[in-house]
DNA sequence: TTGCACATTAGAATCATTCTAAATTTAGGC
DNA sequence: GCCTAAATTTAGAATGATTCTAATGTGCAA
């Protein structure tokens, strides 16, 4: 098979593309989509760090804000916690297990939409939806 | 009618019930009741200082996290602004105008309820919720 | 291949929030 | 009403995530 280190899955880069490519924003998608498990900027920086040792926290940043207004990924917020980040594109929330801090994604149900729940008002234009719950996992 | 400066419509203070009381909550609380319109801490700072100039921004904040602790208050957030408080305990969610800034509630349908639209997974406890919209208002 | 607009970088700066420790106040029991 | 313990208030320092700055490096269209 002859892989090597560099090797990865970059089957689905049609997110990435117009966006201008670099070394370093590769290797920051690469390391939210090999998990998807919603790490923060510095969990992010600590794993690229592994592949690419000369990144900066700072390069973290700046990628993973290219990353968010190319709409290749998206940002969730838990009260004022660090940001962390995901490359689910699809409609969902997010739920926060209050012990561990965990983050699980919690798909919108088929076929559901805004209006069915929320009474909006006349006149506004959704851009974006967080759907944030926080609680325990029972067993 | 003898009314003076320091009088105030205390009338549904029934959510204080249980917290200890001093002047700076119920002074924070009185802000928060009397507009209602999703202050930031510094804000309330801002607005209490009217009639309490000696308050301090750290028992502002005190203060909030008293009542939000007791549920008299919610905390709302968007990205990583600064919190804003919101005495509206109802179920809602809350819309953010790109331009302004400005926040307002969003009623939840009646009737509606969470396992309409989410597929929460089994087991899990929800203690909090967060419904937060950002967009444009067109008119 | 080249030019240049855009990216990366280290470190400083920002800013909301929390912490610290001393002074003050609340609420309950007498 | 007065006393006391425990909780609250306060100013200022500390924290920590994120953004800014300005110098250096690089992707990519022509």
């Amino acid at each position: 098979m002859n892989h090597n280190i560099t090797d990865f899955d970059h089957s689905d880069d049609s997110k990435l593309e117009g966006l201008r490519m670099t070394r370093q924003r590769r290797e920051v998608y690469d390391v939210l989509m090999s998990l998807r498990d919603h790490p923060t900027a510095s969990e992010v920086y600590e794993r690229a760090k592994a592949n690419m040792p000369g990144i900066s926290l700072a390069t973290v940043y700046n990628c993973l804000e290219a990353l968010v207004d190319h709409g290749a990924v998206r940002q969730v917020h838990f009260e004022r916690e660090s940001s962390r980040y995901c490359p689910n594109l699809t409609a969902h929330g997010h739920f926060q297990d209050e012990q561990s801090g965990t983050v699980i994604d919690v798909p919108l149900k088929k076929g559901a939409s805004l209006g069915d729940f929320l009474d909006l008002p006349a006149g506004v234009q959704v851009n974006n939806i967080e759907i944030n719950l926080t609680g325990k996992i029972s067993n």
